[in-house]
Formats: C-alpha cells, sequence, structure tokens
DNA sequence: AGGGTCATGTTATAGGCCTTCACTTTTTGG
DNA sequence: CCAAAAAGTGAAGGCCTATAACATGACCCT
C-alpha cells in the first residue's frame, strides 16, 4: 500500500521500527541513524523532521518498549488473580518473557544508555510498568505475619533486581555466555526458594 | 614526572587509564579512542601500535577489571572464612562493593557491549572471578540438607543475578533512578531472605 | 663508538556518521 | 485557490575510526 512519492506518510514509526531491528540485530552502538533512515528509504536530514537526534530516537524506541512492557505487566497480573502470590509470580516471568519476545526494545529500554528520566513521558510510562510490580507485592504483602514483614517496594525491587540480573547475565550474549541453567529455569528457582524465604511456599513445595 | 620526549614509556596502560576516566566519566558511548590519546598526551593514531582498535582498548581495560574483581572475591571469600555462610554472604557483598569502587572498570565490564569471549584471556579472567562464587555456593551447599538441595551452581548464579540486578538497577543511574532503599542494604536483605529459602539462616535472624 | 633494526610516534588521509542549513516539494486549512 | 506549514533533499562542517607512509629514537651487536 505505501505507494510513497516525496511524503512517506508515516516515517516518524517507520525510523522507529528500523531502529528497533537495527539494535535488536546489531546492538545499541551498531546503530546509525544513517541506516535506520535507509531503511525507512529516507535520507539521513529527514530523520531530523521527526526526533532530536539520535539519541531522542532510541529514546522513542524505549518508550514505546515500556508500555508494552507495561501491558504485558498488567495482563500478568491479572491473569494471576485472584492469588495473590500466583500475580506476583506471574510479573517475575513476564520480564523475563518480554525480553525473549521484544529484544528490540528490551535493549533500548535498558542496554542503549538512555536515562529513564530523560522526558517526562518516558519516566511516567516506566513508572506505570514498576507500579505493577509494586502493587502486586502490596498484595503479597498481606499473606506475610505482620510482624515480619518487610516493606512491599523492598522485595519488588529484589524481585526486579533479580530478573533484571537473570536476563542480562543469562538470558542475553553479555558475560554469562555459557547459560548453566535455562534462564526461565533459574528465575523460576530463584523466585521460589525467595519467597519461601518470605515464609510464603511450603518449605516442601 | 616523566618529562617524556618522543616516545612515551608507558603509553598502553596510560591509554587503558585514560579510557577508564573517560567511560566512567561519559559512558561507553562518549568514550572516544582520539579523546583517549588526547589525554595521555599522543595521536590518535598511536594507539593503534598499542591495540587493534577501540573495541580491543575497552576490552583490555575489562580485563583488567575482571583481574581486580577476582582478587577482590578471593579476599572476601578468605575474610569470611571459615564460615561457609559468611564467606558467600561476603562474595556477594563485594560484588557491589566493586561497582562502587571502580566504576570505570565496572563499567567496561558489563555496560560497554564487549562479550566475555572476545579474547582467551579475557574469558579466563572472568571465569576466575565467577569461580570464587561458585567455590563459595559448593562449601555453602554441604551445609544444606542433602535432598533437598539446588545444585550449587544455581544459586551462585541467584545470588550473582541479584547482586546484578542491584547494581544495575539501584546503585547506577540507569532506570532505578529513585532508589527506594540504599543498595547496600537492599542486596544484604534480598541475600538474607534468599538464604532463609534455602534453610541456611533461622526463620527469625 | 657506530650502524642497523625494530618499536613507537607523527602526519596525512580516506571514509563514515551526526547534525545543521538553505532549498524544494507536497499537504492542508481558511 | 492560495498561502503557510509540514516533510524531504542535497550539500557541507566537524568529529571519529582506522590505515599508510614516514620520522624518531632505543637497543643490540660487533
Amino acid at each position: 500500500m505505501p505507494k510513497r512519492g516525496y511524503h512517506h506518510g508515516n516515517l516518524k514509526q517507520a525510523l522507529v521500527d528500523a531502529a528497533l531491528k537495527l539494535i535488536e540485530a546489531k546492538g545499541p552502538t551498531g546503530f546509525t541513524v544513517s541506516e535506520a533512515a535507509k531503511q525507512a528509504g529516507v535520507t539521513p536530514a529527514a530523520v531530523y523532521r521527526h526526533f532530536e537526534g539520535r539519541e531522542d530516537l532510541i529514546a522513542e524506541a524505549a518508550r514505546q518498549g515500556y508500555e508494552i512492557f507495561a501491558d504485558l505487566m498488567d495482563y500478568a497480573y491479572e491473569t494471576g488473580q485472584p492469588s495473590a502470590l500466583a500475580s506476583f509470580e506471574a510479573t517475575g516471568r513476564a520480564y523475563l518473557a518480554f525480553a525473549r519476545r521484544y529484544p528490540g526494545h528490551y535493549v533500548a529500554m535498558f542496554e542503549s544508555g538512555i536515562s529513564i528520566n530523560r522526558t517526562p513521558e518516558l519516566a511516567a510510562v516506566a513508572r506505570r510498568a514498576f507500579g505493577v510490580l509494586e502493587t502486586a507485592a502490596e498484595k503479597l504483602s498481606e499473606h506475610i505475619p505482620a510482624d515480619k514483614r518487610p516493606p512491599p517496594q523492598m522485595f519488588s525491587s529484589h524481585i526486579w533486581a533479580m530478573s533484571h540480573g537473570v536476563v542480562e547475565l543469562f538470558a542475553r550474549g553479555s558475560p554469562g555466555t555459557k547459560a548453566p541453567f535455562p534462564p526461565e529455569d533459574l528465575l523460576e528457582t530463584g523466585i521460589g526458594i525467595y519467597l519461601r524465604g518470605l515464609g510464603l511456599v511450603p518449605r516442601d513445595e
């Protein structure tokens, strides 16, 4: 359908899509504005009608990633309902699933070096995504004896950190090239042991 | 003190040091070979007498980082002896301490996008570093009832992932800019809860 | 001492990329 | 229908990586 002439019609999104493909294929450093422009069938200068520069383009790709990520987390949370435990575990798994299914977005979000506070919108959507995890943690928190209940924000941070670490080290090439176990299993067991430590899962599962 | 003339005398290390400073200050993308050369008081082309290129220079910085890292882990491990538990916990803390004390090295190692398998030496020294963590895990493993003892490599991976996640998300700017808790506390409590889940720490510590 | 050789710098240069500027071509709205 | 704005082009500046040809001086061997 795009028998476009002088004007592209949807260049902004086309550039984001091209950027995502390139980032996925060659990493955030390998990605160049010029090549994204070429893939969109346009000269490099045209990019600057829609983005302030290279970083801004990556930031938009990341923003869209956070949007998808937040939706995925929401969905995972709902899926686990009404069990607070199931919801919480599902959001942890969603992190890894997202990294697998949207590698370009993931890299733009977490490995491109852009700050989450680059723009207010980016910060907002990121907060929305992590807010789901915190909500799940709060619900779960109610099931812990009040006297030894850590702040919900604390163990949502723990789970987030573990998920992120598993993805970075074992699900992507970085240093953990030789994954001793499938990342999914690693995350599953890791979260399981952690929750047992919180007293939320019977000793002999 | 080196009123050097035509020859620098120690250019290779001077370039690595300059690279580390620049990487620390401006991130792995902000770092350029040209600027490192300038800081070392040398023209850009001179760099290529000692390194194959930009990536090779970063890789050498990372290699030196792994060397320090491995030593630090070793020291932490010994410090915790003879208690297997104390040793294990100490290595976890050492990860965060390393990231704080050697930010340039840390970034070169974990955020610059270089592969650990770039050269055999790099792979070897990285293995040495992580080997300490695995050894600590093995020792600790003996204290777990044999019937519900996960493979040591598994929970060393868990601790590594949690440590890495805490550093990336909460101890550095990336997305977790607003750290809800001091990273040190986060890691401490996280590991504590995890070890409790393994049955290695009394319920009410 | 003297001279050859090799490591280590330099200058010059090619090629790529990001970004800006002036200019051109459509689209759009009153 | 036309004027103004939006969207794309081509040329150019500046920085970066990397290579090649040349210069310098350290070191060894006699």
